[in-house]
RNA sequence: AGACCCGUAGCUCAGUUGGUUAGAGCGCUACGUUGACAUCGUAGAGGUCAGCGGUUCGAGUCCGCUCGGGUCUACCA
C-alpha cells in the first residue's frame, strides 16, 4: 500500500476518533481485575468554549490515560461539566439584558430564570463535548457527569445535612464580602485587589486623632483601638467616650488595647467599625463590642446614621461627612495615599464588607474522625498532605498549600444567587429550622408552604459541589434515587466508587489549588474517610509570547486551540503543549513552537513511507499482517545496536512518564527517533548487507512499531493512522489498545552499542574533514580506516560508512594511515581514518591539526592538574577519578597523533 | 509587607542525588535533492550559566547577600 504524501488531520482525526469511541476503548470496566488508574476530569464551566487552559489539561490527562491504559491498567478518565453558579448566572443575565430585558430576575422570577439558564447550559454543554472530542480525549463518555445531575444533587444535600448534624455547618452573622453590584457575597478567593489613590483623612475623634480612608464608616464605630504597649494612650484604655458627629449620631466608643494595631501607622489610634471590616469584626469579637450596620446591601447608608446621611451612597456620604467635619473644625488633615481596594474578580466592582447571616463551614472544630483521632477539617487537610497520603507536584506547592491552610478561616458557603444547589434548609418563624433533602412535613413544597415553612433563598458556593467531584461522580445513579439510603450506604454500594476511588491523579492548573484542590481534600476526607486522589499534578499556565496569561482581551497574542485544531490538527496542538512540559512550569505557546511539532509529525509520516517500502522490498509477498514482535536475536551489529537503542529508549521513556516529566519523555522519543532511527538506521538499511537481510525487516518493523506506540499518548491520531496503514490492524487491534512497549530482555548488546557509536563518530569525523578541506560536496572520496577497537563492527559497517560519507571506496588497513602526506586524517580512540586528498590543501590540514593539538593540550593541562591534586584523587568518587584518567590518556593519544601528522606534513 | 518561583545560546527552554569538553528545538551561516522527507540532509557560529561572597578536591547545581522578572497571600485603619 502507498501512503499519501502528507497526513491530513482535518479529514483523518474525526474519523479516527469515531472508531475509538465506537470500539468501546474509552469505557472502563468496574468489574475488571486490573489495577485501576483514574483521573476525574476537572469539569469545564458549562458556559464557554475551550481555551488553552482546557487544552493543556486535556492533552496531559489524555497522555496519562492512554499510557496507563496501554500499560494494562483499568483506565478511567471521567468527563463532565460544572454548573459554575456565578459565572453562568451572570452570563445569562447579561445575555438577556442585551436582548432588551433590563432586569431578568424581576421579569422572569426564580423559576423562569432558572429555566433560561438550563436551556443555555444544555446548549453550551454540547459545544464543550464536541471540543473535548476534537482534542482526541479518550475519556469515558458513558460516565459523563454534570454537577447538577440528580445523584450529584442528592449527594450535595446529604453532605450538607451530615455536616450540619456534626456541627460543622453553622449559620451566623458574619462580615461577608458583599458585592453591591451583583447583590451577592463572594468568597475570599474571588476577590482581587486593585491599587488606587485614595484620600487619607485624619479626624479629631474625642480626645484622639484618628486616621481613616473611609470617614463614613466612623458613623458606625463602637470602639477606638490602640496598641497595648503604646505609652501615649496607656491611660485611656478602658475608658468610654461619647462622640457627637456633626449632623449624625452620637456614638459611644470604648478604648480597647489590641496588639493588631500598628503604633507606627497614622496616629497609632484607630476607630473600630465592627460591621464593615473583617479585622475590626475580629477585634469586636475579642473585646465583645457591639456592631452597628451603617451601610446597607444596596451600597447606601442605613437609618442608623441619622436622617441627614441615610440613603446616600457610600461615596456621597464620605464627601458629605468630610465636609461637615471640616466645617466643625474636626478635620485635621487630608492627604493622598496609595491604597489597595478589594474588588470582585467577576464584577470588578468594590467589595463592601457587611454583616449578614450566612452559612459557614467550621474548619477548626475537632469533629472529624481521622486515623483514630478527632481532628478539625483544617488538621485533616494538613495531615493528608504532610503524611504523604497525597503528593503535590511540583513539590514546592506543598509549602504554598500549608501556608494557605494556616491562614484559612471558616468557609462561607452561601451565595445570594439562584443558579446552583439551593440550601436545603427550611425556616418557620424565627425559631424553627429544618434541614433535609425534602421539604418538612409531607415532603412537598406546597404542603410545606401552607404549613408556614420557607426555604432558605440562597444557594451553595459552586465549590461546595465541585469539592465532591472525585466521588459524587462515582455514585450509582439508580442507588441515588433511593432516598432511604444514607451517604455511607450510597458509597458502599456503588461499584464504581469501590473500584475507582481514591482517584490516581488530579491534574489541574496551579491557579485553582486553593479554590478547588484544597476543598476536595477537605470534603472528601470528611465525607468518605478517603483522600480524593494520590497525586496532585499542577500544570503551568499557558502564556502568550510576551509571557502574559492569555486572555480574550488581547486576541492578537492569544492562540485559539480550536483554530489550531482546525488548521493543523489536534496532534500538533497537543505535542506543542507537551514538548517542554514540566510540573508547574508556565509554557509559552507560540507559532514557532508549533512549527517544530508539525515537523516531527511530518517526519513520523515520511519515515513510515520508507519503512513500508523497505518491508515490501525485503519480504515481498511474505510480508504478514499484524504487529511485528520483538526479534529474539539478530546477527548484524547495526541491527543489534538498533534493538539496544530501542530497549534503552523504552526504559527511559517509561521512567520519565512515571516521574511526570512529560516534556522530557517526549524529548527522549523525539531525539532517538530522529537522530538514531531516521538519520542513522534508515540510512544504514539502504545498503548491503542490511538492505536485503531478512532480520533487518524484523528489526525495522519492530523498532518502528515501538516508536509509534511510544508516541501514541502524545500524538494519538497520526500514530493510530500509521499503525493501521503499516500493520493493517482491525478495529479490535487498534493502537489505543496495544501494549505499552517493555524493555526486551535480550536486547542489551553492549559491544555493538559501543561499536556502532564508533561508526557514528567515524562518519561524523569524515564528514567534518570534507567540510574543513573544502572538498567539493559532490566529490567522491577515498577513505582508509585503521580500526583500533571494535574491529568487527567497524568492518561490518563498511558499506554504511561509504554511503554516509559519500566515499568512492572504504579500505581497512593495518598501518597508521596518518603517515601518508597527501591525506587529511582524523583520529579517535577507536580508529584512525584518512581521506586521500587528490590535490591536497595542506595548509588547511595543517591549520586543522594545529587547532586540534592546541585544544587537546589545553584540556590535558586541566586534567593533569586535577589528577595531581591529591585531595581529588583520594576524596573523589573512584569512578570520577578513573574517568579523568581515561580522558587524559585519550588526550595524550590525540596530541601524539597530531604531532606526528604535522611532522609528516612538514616534510 | 510576607511567602514562593524564576534569571543558562538571538528566542523558547532542558540540565535528574555537586564530577570530564553545559544540551535541545526554533532562528542564523555555509554547503547539499544520492528514489521517505526541502515540513529534508550535512557541517558550523553562538554561553564570564544575572552579580558578589561562602562551603567543597571540585559549584550552572548547595548556602548567604545584591540586582532583575513573575506569582500568590495578607493587607493597615
Amino acid at each position: 500500500m502507498a501512503l499519501d504524501k502528507y497526513f491530513e488531520p482535518r479529514e483523518a482525526e474525526p474519523e479516527i476518533y469515531r472508531r475509538w469511541e465506537e470500539s468501546g476503548a474509552f469505557v472502563a470496566d468496574a468489574d475488571s481485575e486490573r489495577e485501576p488508574f483514574v483521573i476525574s476530569m476537572p469539569p469545564p464551566n458549562a458556559t464557554g468554549t475551550l481555551h488553552t487552559g482546557h487544552a493543556v489539561m486535556l492533552a496531559i490527562e489524555d497522555l496519562m490515560t492512554r499510557w496507563r491504559r496501554m500499560q494494562g491498567y483499568e483506565a478511567l478518565w471521567l468527563p463532565g461539566t460544572d454548573h459554575a453558579a456565578i459565572a453562568t448566572e451572570s452570563r445569562v443575565i447579561g445575555d438577556l439584558q442585551k436582548q432588551g430585558m433590563p432586569d431578568p430576575r424581576h421579569e422572569l422570577g426564580r423559576e423562569g430564570l432558572l429555566q433560561a439558564i438550563r436551556e443555555f447550559v444544555a446548549d453550551s454543554q454540547d459545544t464543550i463535548r464536541r471540543q473535548i472530542r476534537a482534542m482526541g480525549s479518550s475519556c469515558d463518555w458513558s460516565r459523563e457527569r454534570y454537577t447538577m445531575d440528580p445523584q450529584l444533587n442528592r449527594v450535595v444535600i446529604a453532605v450538607f445535612a451530615r455536616m450540619f448534624r456534626d456541627g460543622l455547618i453553622y449559620r451566623g452573622p458574619r462580615i461577608v464580602n458583599w458585592d453591591p453590584a451583583l447583590q451577592t457575597t463572594v468568597s475570599d478567593d474571588e476577590i482581587d485587589s486593585q491599587e488606587r489613590t485614595a484620600k487619607f483623612y485624619t479626624l479629631r475623634y474625642g480626645p484622639f486623632l484618628v486616621g481613616t480612608s473611609r470617614p463614613e464608616t466612623k458613623l458606625g464605630d463602637t470602639a477606638i483601638a490602640v496598641h497595648p504597649d503604646d505609652e501615649r494612650y496607656k491611660d485611656y484604655v478602658g475608658k468610654t467616650y461619647e462622640v457627637p458627629w456633626p449632623k449624625g449620631p452620637t456614638i459611644t466608643v470604648r478604648v480597647v488595647a489590641d496588639s493588631k494595631v500598628d503604633p507606627e501607622f497614622g496616629t497609632g489610634a484607630l476607630g473600630v467599625t465592627p460591621a464593615h471590616s473583617h479585622i475590626d469584626f475580629e477585634m469586636a469579637e475579642r473585646h465583645d463590642l457591639p456592631l452597628i450596620q451603617v451601610i446597607g446591601e444596596d451600597g447606601r447608608m442605613t437609618e442608623a446614621v441619622g436622617p441627614h446621611y441615610a440613603g446616600m451612597t457610600v461615596e456621597e456620604c464620605r464627601e458629605a461627612f468630610a465636609a461637615e467635619l471640616d466645617a466643625a473644625g474636626l478635620l485635621e488633615s487630608v492627604e493622598d495615599y496609595q491604597q489597595n481596594t478589594s474588588i470582585c474578580y467577576r464584577s470588578k466592582q468594590p467589595i463592601e464588607p457587611l454583616p449578614k447571616p450566612q452559612w459557614f463551614i467550621d474548619v477548626n472544630k475537632p469533629a472529624v474522625p481521622w486515623k483514630g483521632q478527632r481532628l478539625s477539617l483544617k488538621q485533616v487537610m494538613r495531615d493528608a498532605v504532610a503524611s504523604g497520603d497525597i503528593r503535590i507536584l511540583p513539590e514546592h506547592q506543598e509549602r504554598t498549600y500549608f501556608h494557605w491552610i494556616d491562614n484559612l478561616r471558616d468557609w462561607c458557603i452561601s451565595r445570594q444567587i439562584w443558579w446552583g444547589h439551593r440550601i436545603p434548609v427550611w425556616y418557620r418563624g424565627e425559631e424553627e429550622m429544618y434541614v433535609g433533602h425534602r421539604p418538612p412535613g409531607a415532603g412537598n413544597v406546597d404542603e410545606a408552604a401552607r404549613e408556614g415553612w420557607e426555604q432558605d433563598p440562597d444557594t451553595l458556593d459552586t465549590w461546595f459541589s465541585s469539592a465532591l467531584w472525585t466521588w459524587s461522580t462515582l455514585i450509582d445513579p439508580e442507588l441515588a434515587e433511593d432516598e432511604t439510603l444514607d451517604l455511607r450506604h450510597l458509597l458502599a454500594d456503588s461499584p464504581d466508587f469501590a473500584k475507582f476511588h481514591p482517584t490516581s491523579v488530579m491534574e489541574t492548573g496551579y491557579d485553582i489549588l486553593f479554590f478547588w484542590v484544597a476543598r476536595m481534600i477537605l470534603m472528601t476526607t470528611y465525607a468518605t474517610g478517603e483522600v480524593p486522589f494520590r497525586t496532585v499534578f499542577l500544570h503551568g499556565l499557558i502564556l502568550d509570547r510576551d509571557g502574559h496569561k492569555m486572555s480574550k482581551s488581547k486576541p492578537e497574542t492569544a492562540v485559539d486551540p480550536l483554530e489550531v485544531i482546525e488548521e493543523q490538527g489536534a496532534d500538533v496542538l497537543r505535542l506543542s503543549m507537551l514538548l517542554g512540559n514540566a510540573p508547574g512550569v508556565d509554557l509559552k505557546l507560540t507559532k514557532e513552537r508549533m512549527v517544530g511539532s508539525k515537523r516531527l509529525i511530518n517526519k513520523l509520516w515520511n519515515a513510515a513511507k520508507l519503512v513500508d517500502l523497505t518491508l515490501d522490498r525485503i519480504l515481498g509477498d511474505a510480508r504478514a499482517e499484524g504487529h511485528p514482535e520483538a526479534p529474539a536475536d539478530v546477527e548484524h551489529p547495526v541491527n543489534r545496536w538498533m534493538l539496544a537503542r530501542v530497549r534503552e529508549l523504552v526504559e527511559r521513556t517509561t521512567s520519565r512518564l512515571e516521574a511526570f516529566s512529560f516534556g522530557d519523555a517526549a524529548e527522549q522519543i523525539r531525539q532517538s527517533f530522529w537522530g538514531e532511527f531516521c538519520d542513522f538506521y534508515l540510512e544504514a538499511v539502504k545498503v548491503e548487507p542490511l538492505a536485503s537481510a531478512r532480520e533487518t525487516a524484523d528489526v525495522l518493523g519492530y523498532a518502528y512499531r515501538t516508536y509509534l506506540a511510544l508516541f501514541h499518548p502524545f500524538v494519538p491520531f497520526v500514530t493510530e493512522r500509521l499503525w493501521a496503514e503499516l500493520f493493517a490492524a482491525g478495529d479490535d487491534e487498534m493502537l489505543i489498545r496495544a501494549r505499552w512497549p517493555e524493555a526486551a530482555d535480550g536486547h542489551r548488546y553492549p559491544d555493538e552499542a559501543e561499536g556502532v557509536a564508533a561508526v557514528e563518530r567515524l562518519v561524523q569525523a569524515v564528514r567534518g574533514l570534507r567540510v574543513e578541506q573544502n572538498l567539493d560536496a559532490g566529490a567522491k572520496i577515498e577513505l582508509e580506516v585503521r580500526p583500533l577497537a571494535h574491529d568487527a563492527t567497524l568492518r561490518s559497517a563498511e558499506e554504511i560508512v561509504g554511503r554516509l560519507v559519500r566515499a568512492e571506496s572504504v579500505t581497512f588497513v593495518d598501518s597508521d594511515p596518518s603517515e601518508r602526506p597527501g591525506a587529511a586524517v582524523a583520529v579517535d580512540p577507536a580508529f584512525q581514518a584518512a581521506v586521500r586528498l587528490g590535490s591536497a590543501d595542506r595548509d588547511a590540514e595543517r591549520q586543522r591539526l594545529e587547532k586540534q593539538l592546541a585544544d587537546a593540550e589545553k584540556r590535558l593541562v586541566g586534567l593533569e592538574k586535577q589528577l595531581a591534586n591529591e585531595n581529588f584523587v583520594t576524596k573523589a568518587n573512584p569512578n570520577a577519578v578513573e574517568a579523568v584518567r581515561k580522558n587524559a590518556e585519550d588526550c595524550r593519544a590525540t596530541i601524539e597523533s597530531a604531532k606526528e601528522r604535522l611532522a609528516v606534513l612538514g616534510e
